[in-house]
DNA sequence: ACGATTTACTAAATCGATTTAGTTGATTAA
DNA sequence: TTAATCAACTAAATCGATTTAGTAAATCGT
């Protein structure tokens, strides 16, 4: 039972391939009333779907689009491709995902396979340092959505979150509760914006009440190497910070980690904001005040924009900023 | 820039476009060395890609394959995922990935629409509510292997936990720590074979040491009505429980969220062993003991057989069980 | 030395759609 | 009445590969 093709369709329907063509692509221009009926009726008669990949061959469209991630897995990047799926699905468009795991040479081969795969989008988390090769295919005529990590912030389209405004919030949720002294946790920010602002929001905020900023209160992470002064070193200053402010979920569960071991107790002994949400924060032992970043809407809009910019070359470049929320937990103690 | 193709590689090096693509095929046979050479330059030199989507129209073979999950952004459906995904990338495979949301309808027509695409294979974690279409697809001669969920144990290509065994051993640890009265906490499984199984571990467990089995101790969950019989009203017989045993994570969570409400401490006033690993377990107030499965190995074993069904139809079918671990942290008491 | 093989290629058909350029017969305009 | 227009279709080209059937030249056996 081989499957029905548009050929077989258009011998029961007693019409030329072409009619069935133009009827499934409602084109009904020049078409009479009782030719269309019988299209119709023997595609329902034989439970015709057409074959994608034959229309892709001449359409030059594929109704798919690659998403490039570093890791499926994680807890925000997961809900992302949430959002992307089910944006997706209401234009019947396809998702092909590729993991990266953060290496610079799986990210560039991805790249080249979704371009050959003849995808007709592509929605990344791009690590900057690709940045040729995205321009060479975006200027080739292949949309590509970025989402959150803006690098030089040369990308065109771009969906993150507003990261200063959401950093400011969050320095100033702590200076509220009396801390003056709020170590900022980050890894090195120096050729991405997405970090930096963040930095900026943090000095906004101590600029606005009036705080000295204190190189010795900005802490780096990072992947490989870790903390460059271990958590503990720093509270064993002369003049300790009262709170840690940390940029993202790998930098808050190393600090827990450091901590507990140490056991160093929060929010008693140090406080602790965290940039992005904890799964199942509220089994924790002391559940951690965060600011959360919406990753669904963030997938969901980066989609609408793709598919604002598929569907119409030359759409304007956007560069969208989604709100974060704060969410009180008990990591946060006021100290007036 | 058009994209390059065969014919220009057959231009560019004087030989027909039959000779590129035996080229491309590795066919050898008949090419002389010269010829060979030429082709070899004109590819490098025109940096020639073949393109998939022409192939896979000729070839009825698209190098995909489809994966449908509940939601992907599960801790357990992400890693196996990624297990799939990772074993996919060393045969060159794609994956087009479905969520359902656990809605019956959703599934089927994500079956139909990866049989539309002309996937090779699919991967999935059926509901059981639609092996009519699943064996439809399956005696059509696309091969389709199960995981996760075993519903009538007549699925062809599965790959499991050996849940029976791990259910067992984890019944038989409480056992050790001297609890005799252990609340089996499932969802109903009259006719999900890999739920089944578990009870039956249970009970294997019991038999062994002479322990009775109280059907009071069996209790529901569900994921519409929660709980049949509240956790608290459960403690509250006069002979209660000195420990759970919940069957998975949602059910655990749920447990967790109750008798925490109610300030019932773990594992003073009660025990609690979980089945499926919990993220971040090691931050929690109690960090939960649990029987953990091994899904990114779940995910390539079952691309492997995928596979294997790929390239060679009439492989015997294949029941894979792989082996869980317990994890012991802290939520279960010696109470000898 | 002449038909039979073998080697090294290529022309053309094919996969299953879409689309362009016609074709045919009916209607309209002058 | 006759050319022009229009409605309702269809034949054939096309997308970019693979594959079958076939051809021409070189080699072989006797």
């Amino acid at each position: 039972m081989a499957k029905i093709k548009l050929s077989d369709v258009a011998e029961l329907a007693g019409v030329s391939k072409s009619t069935v063509s133009q009827y499934l692509n409602g084109r009904f221009d020049y078409m009479s009333a009782k030719t269309k009926e019988r299209v119709r009726l023997a595609v329902s008669e034989l439970d015709y779907v057409p074959n994608p990949i034959a229309r892709s061959l001449k359409m030059d469209k594929t109704k798919t689009i690659g998403v490039i991630v570093r890791d499926i897995t994680g807890f925000y990047t997961s809900r992302t491709i949430r959002g992307i799926d089910d944006y997706c699905k209401t234009s019947e468009y396809n998702l092909l995902i590729y993991n990266t795991d953060v290496d610079t040479d799986i990210e560039a081969r991805s790249l080249e396979a979704l371009y050959q795969l003849r995808v007709d989008g592509i929605i990344i988390a791009s690590s900057g340092k690709n940045t040729d090769l995205i321009e060479k295919y975006s200027n080739n005529g292949l949309p590509i959505v970025h989402f959150q990590l803006e690098h030089d912030g040369k990308e065109k389209n771009i969906i993150v979150s507003d990261y200063r405004k959401s950093a400011f919030e969050g320095t100033e949720y702590l200076i509220n509760l009396g801390h003056r002294r709020i170590c900022f946790v980050t890894q090195d920010f120096e050729s991405v914006k997405s970090r930096k602002d963040r930095y900026l929001g943090y000095i906004d905020a101590l600029n606005k009440h009036q705080i000295s900023i204190d190189e010795q209160l900005i802490q780096y992470w990072d992947r490989e190497s870790g903390f460059a002064h271990s958590p503990i070193s720093i509270l064993e200053t002369p003049n300790p910070p009262s709170a840690f402010f940390t940029q993202h979920l790998a930098i808050t569960t190393e600090l827990l980690t450091a901590l507990n071991k140490e056991n160093i107790s929060i929010p008693d002994d140090v406080s602790l904001l965290g940039f992005d949400d904890i799964p199942m924060a509220e089994f924790f032992k002391v559940p951690i005040t965060v600011i959360t970043q919406n990753p669904y809407e963030i997938g969901r809009e980066a989609t609408k924009l793709l598919l604002d910019n598929i569907n119409d070359k030359g759409a304007p470049p956007q560069k969208i900023m989604l709100p974060c929320t704060l969410i009180e937990r008990l990591s946060c103690k006021n100290i007036k």
